[in-house]
DNA sequence: CATATGATCCGCT
DNA sequence: GCGGATCATATGA
C-alpha cells in the first residue's frame, strides 16, 4: 500500500501538536549506499518557544540555527561528545520549536541498522534519541535537511492502533510540563527516567492536546 | 584563551 | 544503579 509523505502543513503548527501526532507515523532513511531503513515513531519530545529546555531558548546561534528555519526540515546535533540526536523543526519560521525523534520501531533495513549500531538485539536498535539516530545514519551532516520535499529522510503516514500516554521529559529540570509522548505498551520506547505519574493523552485525532 | 556542561549510551558492579 | 567517555558549544575572563 502506498503512504502519503506528511507535508509541510503537518510540521508548521506547535511542537506539541505535532509531537502527539507523529507516533505510529514511518521514517524512512535513503542511505547512500543505496539501502533504506525505516521504522514506526514510537516515542517524541516536544520542545517549545519560551521552553527553558529548549536549544533554541537563548536565541539563534550557528549550532541550532536550523530549528529557526522552515518547518518540516530536520535540526541535527551533537551531544556529550559521542550521540547525535535528531528533530522535526515545526511551528513558523524564526520560532525556535521542534519535536525530537527519541525511539523507533524497526520495520526496514533492520540489517543495516546492527551494523551501524554494532549492536544485535533489535530492541537496542532504535529505543533512544542516540541510538535512533545513529541506526539511520543521520549525523551533522544532516543539519537542515528537508523532510518534505526532496532529500534522503522524511515521513509517511500511516494508522495507528495504540493510545498514547505522556510525561516528563528525559534529562530536562523541568518537570511540570508533560512534553514526552509514547504509544502505550510499546517494547520500543526508551527507558527514560523514573519521574511523576504519567497520564494518557487525548486523542489528537479526535482534539487537541493541552500544553 | 579557559572552562563548564549536556534533549546520552554503554559497560561494569 | 553508577560513572566514564568525549567534544562541540557557549560563556566569561
Amino acid at each position: 500500500m502506498k503512504r502519503a509523505r506528511l507535508p509541510r502543513s503537518f510540521y508548521a503548527r506547535a511542537a506539541t501538536e505535532v509531537a502527539p501526532a507523529l507516533l505510529g507515523q514511518i521514517l524512512i532513511r535513503a542511505l547512500p549506499d543505496g539501502t533504506r531503513a525505516a521504522a514506526r515513531i514510537v516515542e517524541v519530545e516536544a520542545y517549545g518557544p519560551d521552553d527553558p529546555a529548549s536549544h533554541a531558548f537563548r536565541g539563534m546561534t550557528p549550532r541550532n540555527a536550523a530549528m529557526f528555519g522552515t518547518p518540516g526540515h530536520l535540526y541535527v546535533y551533537f551531544t556529550y561528545g559521542i550521540h547525535f540526536c535528531m528533530n522535526a523543526v515545526c511551528g513558523r519560521i524564526g520560532e525556535g520549536t521542534a519535536v525530537l525523534l527519541r525511539a523507533g520501531e524497526p520495520l526496514e533495513g533492520v540489517e543495516g541498522m546492527r551494523a551501524r549500531r554494532s549492536r544485535e538485539r533489535t530492541l537496542e536498535l532504535c529505543s533512544g534519541p542516540g541510538r535512533f539516530t545513529q541506526a539511520f545514519g543521520v549525523t551533522r551532516s544532516e543539519d537542515g535537511a528537508d523532510l518534505v520535499d526532496g532529500g534522503s529522510l522524511w515521513v509517511e503516514r500511516a494508522s495507528r492502533s495504540e493510545a498514547i500516554e505522556t510525561g516528563i521529559r528525559v534529562g530536562v529540570r523541568e518537570t511540570t510540563r508533560s512534553w514526552r509522548f509514547w504509544l502505550e505498551g510499546n517494547a520500543f520506547v526508551s527507558r527514560g527516567r523514573p519521574g511523576p505519574p504519567t497520564r494518557k493523552a487525548r486523542d489528537p485525532r479526535a482534539s487537541s492536546v493541552t500544553p
